[in-house]
DNA sequence: CTGAAAGCGCTTACAG
DNA sequence: CTGAAAGCGCTTACAG
C-alpha cells in the first residue's frame, strides 16, 4: 500500500552511519544549533554515502512553514501567457520558494483548484488564469497567505493585483488614431466579459466618444490569429462607405492574422491603420512592422515581488498612504511600440 | 520564527466543533476506515465552518507518498517549450499529481535543482531542459522515482526518454532535397553540442552524403529568427557559385527569420527551397507558408504516460521484450508538413 | 461504528 | 558541543 516506504534512508540511518545521534544530523544540515564542525562534516559525508537529504516534507511540517507558492495558469498557447509564466518562475526560484502548479483547462476549474492548493499550506497563489471568487479569496487570506492575481481583479481588499493599465493602452490607441484624422474606428474585442481585452476596448471607445467618433466593436471568442483573419474577411465584404480606416485589435494574434486578412486587398496604413497589445516577437517581423502595446511585464514582476516581500516582513499596509487610484489594484503603464501599421504617417 | 503556525486550524479543532475523536475527522476525509454516513456529514459540516482540509503535507508524510512530480524547466521563449510544459502539466494534472516546477536559468542549474527535487520525495521527475549527469539519475532511479526525460538523453538504463526522432527528420529534409534536385546544401545548426538540433543536423548529412553531396552547416548560438536573418545575410554575400540551393533549418525559429531576411531577394522555392523543424502556428501564416516538421507531442505524451503508469503498477519492465532499437529512448517519428517552401515544385 | 495510541521523519527547546 | 524528548498534523492498525 505504502508506496517506497521501504528503503528511503532517513536521517537516523546518517546518524548510525556517522555514530552520533539523530539530532546531530538535523543540525548539520539546518545550520541552526552548535555543532562541532569536524562532527558536522562527518556527517555530510554519512549522509552523502548513504544517498539521504532531508525530506522537505517533514521539515515544512515540524516548521510549520513549507517553503511553496501556488501557481494557477492554464494553457500556454497564447505567447504571453507563456512569457508570463516564465517569469513568474523565474521569481519565485529566486526566493527560494517552489511553485506548485495547477492547471486549469477552463476557467470554471479554478475556483477548484484555488482550493485544492489552500490544502498544501503554501505561502501564498498566485492566479494568472480564471476568476478569483470573494470568499475564496477570503478564505486564502484569512489563512495567512499572500494572494496575487495577474491582470484580473485580486476580489479583496488585502489581495493584491497587478495589471496593465488597459483602459490607458484604449484611450492611447484611440488618440494616436485621432491625431492621424482616422474618421471610421473599429475594435477587436475578446469574448464577452473577458477582463481585460473589453478594458482594453472601453477604455478606447471612451477616449474616441468624448472626441465625438463613433466607435464599432467586433467581438470574438478566441482572440487567434485566425480570428483575426476572419474579420479582415468580414471587413472586406463592407459596403465601401462603412469601412473603418482604423482598428485596435486587443490582442496583437488577432492583430496579426487580420494583416494577413488584408494582404493583397488594402494598404496599412494607408486604407487602414492597425493597432495591436502584446508585442509578440512576431510583432516586429518583416511582413508586419506591427504597431503594438508592449506590457510591463517587468514592472508588473517588480510590484507583485515587492508585495510579496512586504506581506512576509508582516508589514503594516502601506497601500492607503500611498493612495492608489483604485485600493488593491496597481496599474501599469503600457509602452507604445510604434512601427509602421500606424503612428507613422509623417514618415516616408 | 514559525511564519504561520499559530491561527491554522488543525483536524483537532475540527473533531472538537463535531465533538468527535480525531480519528474520525481523519476517516471523513480519507474515506478509509468505517465511519457512520451521518458522523460523516455532521464532521464535513464543521470543517467547512472551522475553514479547514487536510494537510497535504501531513498525509504525505505519514502516507510516504506525496502525490508529487517535480519538473525541470527553462525559459519558455521557444513557442516548442511551452506547448510541452502546457502538455506536459495537463497530463500530470490528469494523473491527480502536482507538478513542482524547478526552473534552471542555465544548463548548468540543473544538476543542482535534480539534487533539490530529490528532497521533496515526489514520484518522480520529468526533465525538460539541460543534461541527466548519469550518477544523478541513478540516485534518483534509486530511491524509486520514476526518472523521464523529453527530448534528451535519460543516462540510465532504467530511465526513459522520449523524443522526436530527430535523425529521421534530417534524413527525410535530405530525401526530399534530393528529389527536388538541390544541389547544393546548407544546414543552419543549433549550437555546438546540442542534443536535438545535432541530430537533425546529422541525420541531414548522412543522407546527402550517401548520395553522394556535400553538406555546408552552419552552427547558431541562439537558433532565434535573428539568428536566421543573419544567416540570410551571410548566404546573400557569398559568391553566386557558392550559394546554396536548399537550406534545411533545425528549427523553425531560424527558419522564418532566414525568409525574412531574403524576402525581396531571393524567390523560395525558386531559387531556394527550405525546410524547418517544430511546425510553429507562424509557419503557417501567409507571409511564410514554411515547409517544416511537426513534432509528435501527442504521441510522445502518450508514451510518457504510459511509462510512468506502468512504473507505478511496478511492473517488470517490458522494454527487453518489445526490443527497442536503442533501449531506453523512444523515438516518435516526425511529420513533415508540406507547404510552399519545398516538396511542392510539382504544383504550380 | 468509534476512540486511544503509535508512528511518519524531521526540528528545536531543554538538559547535560 | 551533544543527546533525549517533545511535538508538528496527520493516517492507520488495534481494541473496544
Amino acid at each position: 500500500m505504502a508506496r517506497r516506504k521501504s528503503g528511503t534512508a532517513t536521517s537516523h540511518d546518517v546518524a548510525r552511519a556517522a555514530n552520533v545521534s539523530q539530532a546531530l544530523v538535523s543540525r548539520a544540515f539546518t545550520g541552526n544549533g552548535r555543532i562541532a564542525p569536524k562532527t558536522r562534516e562527518r556527517i555530510l559525508k554519512a549522509a552523502e554515502a548513504v544517498g539521504w537529504q532531508p525530506n522537505a516534507l517533514a521539515r515544512s511540517m515540524v516548521t510549520g512553514d513549507a517553503p511553496l507558492v501556488a501557481v494557477i495558469t492554464t494553457r500556454l498557447n497564447f505567447d504571453w501567457r507563456a512569457q508570463v509564466l516564465s517569469r513568474l518562475l523565474k521569481a519565485i526560484q529566486e526566493w527560494h520558494l517552489k511553485p506548485l502548479l495547477f492547471y486549469a483547462e477552463s476557467d470554471a476549474e479554478v475556483d477548484r483548484l484555488l482550493d485544492e492548493a489552500l490544502g498544501w499550506r503554501a505561502r501564498g497563489v498566485i492566479v494568472t488564469a480564471g476568476v478569483v471568487r470573494e470568499n475564496r479569496a477570503a478564505a486564502i487570506i484569512d489563512k495567512g497567505q499572500f494572494l496575487v492575481a495577474l491582470n484580473r481583479p485580486a476580489n479583496h481588499d488585502k489581495g493584491f493585483s497587478v495589471a496593465t493599465d488597459n483602459p490607458l493602452g484604449g484611450r492611447m490607441a484611440a488618440k494616436l488614431f485621432l491625431e492621424e484624422g482616422r474618421q471610421r474606428l473599429l475594435v477587436l474585442g475578446g469574448p464577452q466579459g473577458s477582463w481585460a481585452p473589453s478594458l482594453r476596448a472601453e477604455g478606447f471607445s471612451q477616449a474616441a466618444h468624448e472626441a465625438g467618433r463613433q466607435v464599432a466593436v467586433w467581438n470574438n471568442d478566441t482572440m487567434s490569429t485566425e480570428a483575426g483573419r476572419a474579420c479582415a474577411g468580414r471587413l472586406l465584404a463592407l459596403p465601401s462607405a462603412q469601412q473603418p480606416d482604423a482598428v485596435f485589435a486587443t490582442n496583437d494574434a488577432m492583430a496579426l492574422g487580420f494583416l494577413d486578412g488584408l494582404r493583397g486587398h488594402r494598404s496599412i496604413p494607408g486604407d487602414i491603420a492597425l493597432i495591436g497589445f502584446d508585442n509578440l516577437p512576431a510583432a516586429e517581423w518583416a511582413p508586419y512592422r506591427l504597431t503594438t502595446f508592449e506590457q510591463p511585464l517587468e514592472e508588473m514582476m517588480r510590484r507583485l515581488v515587492a508585495h510579496v516581500d512586504g506581506h512576509s516582513e508582516e508589514q503594516p499596509l502601506q497601500r492607503n498612504g500611498a493612495r492608489e487610484q483604485c485600493p488593491g489594484l496597481i496599474r501599469c503603464k503600457p509602452k507604445l511600440i510604434t512601427r509602421m501599421t500606424a503612428g507613422k504617417t509623417e514618415c516616408p
